[in-house]
DNA sequence: GCATAGTCGTTTGTATACAAACAGATTGCG
DNA sequence: CGCAATCTGTTTGTATACAAACGACTATGC
């Protein structure tokens, strides 16, 4: 009726590309990590980089908030990946930590995270992947 | 190549990265659209452009698997804003439409979602922003 | 020392997301 | 025309996400 000028397109905001963009990368990432989710694999990716640590530290250490990291804790937990026990220094804390399967398990995905990334940059060059990295960084 | 040297690094990943942009967006998102999310906010859009159509149509129109979709009209309908109702030329259809309220809050919204987009890429200037949506479309 | 701040983990409620399976309706094709 | 293939909407189950409120605990300030 009366949109003339500037038509309001969904395809050009942000937040709908994006989630087109993150959809696609989940696709991909479903397909070649068989088992484990993306949450789970950056669980299991920083407790391997930092060591055990509490659960709500293991949460902000992958963007996730409180309820977020305790279900995804809970499954990796129920798969025998990470195992949770009682701080005996602060009586509120749970340690986290990755067991023997959970290690294998995540020295086993490096490689094939590094193939999800590559195949959902694929439509982009080397010089324009890296710039895309470059710029989403900077919208944190 | 040589990756051996290379620790993995979760922020590099692009998966991780969409995922922190699409928090910080969304955080945005609600603080400006209070009463509607970004998949309500994107259907009601899309109804405003293309005009009434069938639920799953509407779902493909706006990346959203029949199941979400039916959730988010059933949301959008419970306040009043969208109505569905019975294709009499196919029986398995519900034909989805704006109501007069509908209409009057998706008008209302363009500006603010303007907005959200705006603040979400303030971190970048004119020539990156464009840059990072075009490179972004291209991952689809 | 002690009231108060803040932190930790949990629970509940709401809202995406998608896979899988289903019944009913329509289409296409031989 | 008949029937298989497809489409439509629904339901169930699983997995993020986050707000808000909560009890338990710890740290801080005075």
């Amino acid at each position: 009726m009366e949109k003339a000028d500037t038509p309001y397109r969904l395809e050009d905001q942000i937040g709908y590309v994006m989630r087109r963009a993150t959809q696609r990368h989940l696709t991909i990432f479903a397909d070649l990590m068989t088992g484990l989710t993306t949450t789970q694999f950056a669980t299991l990716a920083r407790l391997h980089e930092l060591g055990p640590m509490s659960q709500n530290h293991l949460g902000r250490a992958t963007a996730m908030d409180a309820a977020t990291i305790k279900g995804v804790v809970g499954r990796l937990s129920a798969q025998g990946l990470v195992q949770a026990q009682p701080d005996p220094g602060d009586r509120r804390r749970l340690t986290v930590s990755l067991t023997a399967e959970g290690i294998a398990v995540i020295e086993a995905s490096y490689d094939l995270a590094g193939q999800v990334t590559a195949r959902t940059l694929q439509p982009l060059n080397d010089g324009e992947q890296a710039l895309l990295l470059a710029l989403l960084s900077r919208l944190t």
